[in-house]
DNA sequence: GAGTCCAGGAATTTCCAAAATCCAGGTTTA
DNA sequence: TAAACCTGGATTTTGGAAATTCCTGGACTC
């Protein structure tokens, strides 16, 4: 008998269950905005997006709303919808919430965590190291290591008591994948000294060992470098093309491309 | 010059601006929600729904997908939409993350705030005492005592730098108005002892004099009182139908009452 | 008698075309 | 010249009907 939680994400594998075509489009355009398909500011007009996804515009519209509730798109009155800007402001609103949130989730679950929690976090781990850090696969935006990263948050907080702080935390989660990818849209991908794998250990061993305080500490730690990575990406000129008034320079035309 | 700053509500009047009809539709169901015209537990089927609010599916099921990106109704795969259950759990879930999110906000918002934010504190309490508690009128399911306690408290955290802040306290503040409005589901309207202008000018007090750690502390204290208040009305098994198998009982039929 | 399977009916989801709205460009006017 | 005003085309939004899915009740089998 599981326990009720939900996780980061309800999904395990690639695209399990989704159960209407509104829903897949949801989880297609979620993946492809936070993976940079698409450039900040930009335009998605119905028309191209129903024709590359190859759905009606109702499920679209649908989908489209959704994300526009979790700021993944903005929506404009009868104007449409389009991709939200980029700026290191908001990158750091939303990983100063994150600390705040995930600290909390994670004192609580290692409160409420029990032996399945605890195999699951270290389970997690495993895969999460045991897979080089390779860059996405063409075909799909979301890489193997974004999913195994994902999950291993996710197990760290998954005996947290409250729904709604999951709830929250998976939204900014999502908002701060965009800003961490933003990285690999440059060509060079020259890391920071930086051993993320260490860190997530170090995160993973005080929460095994039950101390809420340095865990916590540890996680806003992490985070805290993960904004320092993201704001690095932000000042680079290149990968965040300032929305002028027309924003269709070349990176319009690949909305049109069908992902197939 | 006004800041740039979203309110709890963007709407300050009683609908003012709906440009598009699955945004007035929205915000009429989600006031009923919050105001108990549909019992929990009860389904929501499109049909009556439709006819009720004299709106086509299209905009209905737009209005019905963002209330369940805000936890207003529950989306089940193919099986439609549903008034949440509620639960003691639940709502202490709400009130402890409103405590940790709003004291966040209004140390931050005691920090930036100027002049005019100071003021329109001021006006917000006036505008709310001067003002009796009256129910709500028949028609609307949305007091005016409770649009100017909404937009007190939303003066409050008015100049906190946070959008993402505000954004998730919002949709916590509509959670918990469900809650609270609870209690006026019951006959008798006896209140527990509480003071509850007091309890706002203490805060407002404590703010005004920049003092963030007790402005933050009366806060906490206040949203644990409405809490309790809550729990109070959730204890009596009067306006709680837990829904049985088919919890089409007298309520359902209310839901075809046009709304004019 | 209990469980499984199958149809009919009801509800949701989706498609598609019509209506409403917005934007760009050109024309007129002060 | 600049501002305001139309007008045509493009885009979004909406209404309603088709398609898909789900639920209920009854018959059939073990």
């Amino acid at each position: 008998m599981k326990r009720a939680i939900t996780r980061l994400e309800s999904e395990s594998p690639g695209d399990a269950a989704a159960k209407t075509i509104a829903e897949a489009t949801y989880r297609r355009l979620r993946d492809d905005l936070t993976g940079w398909r698409y450039a900040p500011g930009v335009k998605l007009p119905f028309k191209e997006l129903a024709e590359a996804y190859r759905v009606g515009v109702s499920p679209l519209r649908e989908a489209l709303s959704r994300l526009a509730s979790e700021r993944l798109v903005l929506a404009s009155g009868q104007r449409g919808f389009r991709v939200p800007p980029v700026s290191a402001d908001e990158m750091w609103e939303i990983i100063k919430l994150r600390q705040l949130l995930e600290r909390e989730a994670l004192v609580d679950s290692i409160a409420h965590g029990d032996a399945a929690w605890e195999s699951e976090i270290v389970a997690a781990f495993h895969r999460l190291t045991r897979q080089p850090a390779g860059a996405s696969a063409p075909g799909d935006s979301l890489s193997d290591w974004d999913r195994r990263h994902r999950d291993f948050h996710g197990a760290l907080l998954g005996a947290c008591s409250s729904q709604w702080l999951l709830h929250f935390i998976g939204i900014l989660y999502h908002q701060s994948e965009r800003y961490r990818r933003l990285r690999f849209q440059r060509a060079d991908k020259s890391a920071l000294p930086r051993d993320v794998d260490r860190e997530h250990r170090e995160i993973m061993d005080a929460t095994l060992a039950r101390k809420p305080r340095l865990a916590g500490e540890l996680l806003v730690r992490h985070l805290a470098r993960t904004g320092e990575a993201a704001a690095a990406a932000l000042t680079d000129p290149f990968p965040v093309p300032t929305p002028a008034k027309r924003p269709l320079n070349g990176s319009k035309t690949r909305v049109t491309r069908a992902k197939r």
